[in-house]
DNA sequence: GCGACAG
DNA sequence: ATCTTGTCGC
């Protein structure tokens, strides 16, 4: 039976909002077993988005920002933002449930349909193998990978001072991602799978997506945008 | 027990 | 995440 991806406009409906800690970390073993590991995902993606969020100096007020890019123009396809409130308090580990609503709202009102997900934060590489990029890709149904500025779990070595070269995040025995240099001799990114995409491809999608900065031109286009929202919720 | 800990 | 200027290097 064929099952199609939901529209982007009726999965934020269909959340549910733990209230503590034990419930959030239920929600997530129990979403981890509809992770797609088989991959490997769109190989030349038309419409990549890139989401992000910025918070208000009280850490409550946010507005969330998805951008769709075209990842061989980097053109800006099509842009969506939605203000909200921080959903959940921030514990490491459990960091989507508070930036979630607001990034399904933003998705809804996408007019172009994103063919990868490209998240600021983590996927596989999480304690319990299910940070924001696989709840947002299982949520969603649709390619999503983690891009993450610091560590959150694993270890590694290297890897060499050029753009292109990566190194094994391993966690234990496992490898939960990689440490991927996308400018020469600047810090490395951590890219890990979110969902229906593989490793490999994930790392060639970030190296397509960052012909000039450290970050994919998805998530900074996301960042800029996030933060002009907040800017006008503040009155500036 | 102590420190670390995506954004 | 956010608070924040200048500054070292290419």
């Amino acid at each position: 039976m064929v099952t199609r991806p939901p529209e982007l406009s009726t999965v934020s409906a269909t959340i549910e909002t733990p209230g503590t800690v034990a419930e959030a970390e239920a929600v997530q073993d129990r979403l981890r077993p509809l992770v797609d590991l088989a991959g490997p995902g769109p190989t030349a993606p038309r419409t990549v988005a890139g989401l992000d969020v910025a918070y208000a100096e009280d850490g409550d007020r946010l507005a969330a920002a998805v951008t769709v890019l075209d990842p061989t123009t980097l053109e800006v396809l099509d842009t969506a933002v939605a203000t909200g409130r921080a959903a959940f308090d921030y514990v490491p580990g459990l960091f989507a449930f508070r930036e979630l609503p607001a990034l399904l709202t933003a998705l809804a009102r996408l007019t172009v349909e994103p063919e990868l997900l490209v998240c600021d934060g983590h996927g596989l590489a999480h304690p319990r193998r299910f940070g924001l990029a696989c709840h947002l890709g299982v949520l969603t149904d649709r390619p999503a990978i983690g891009v993450g500025k610091t560590p959150l779990v694993g270890t590694w070595a290297g890897p060499d001072r050029r753009r292109g070269s990566w190194a094994p995040l391993r966690d234990g025995t496992e490898q939960v991602g990689r440490v991927l240099r996308t400018r020469d001799d600047v810090k490395p990114v951590f890219v890990s799978v979110g969902h229906r995409m593989d490793l490999d491809n994930a790392c060639a999608q970030v190296l397509r997506l960052t012909p000039r900065y450290r970050l994919p031109e998805t998530t900074r286009q996301a960042d800029q945008l996030c933060r002009a929202e907040l800017r006008k919720l503040a009155g500036v």
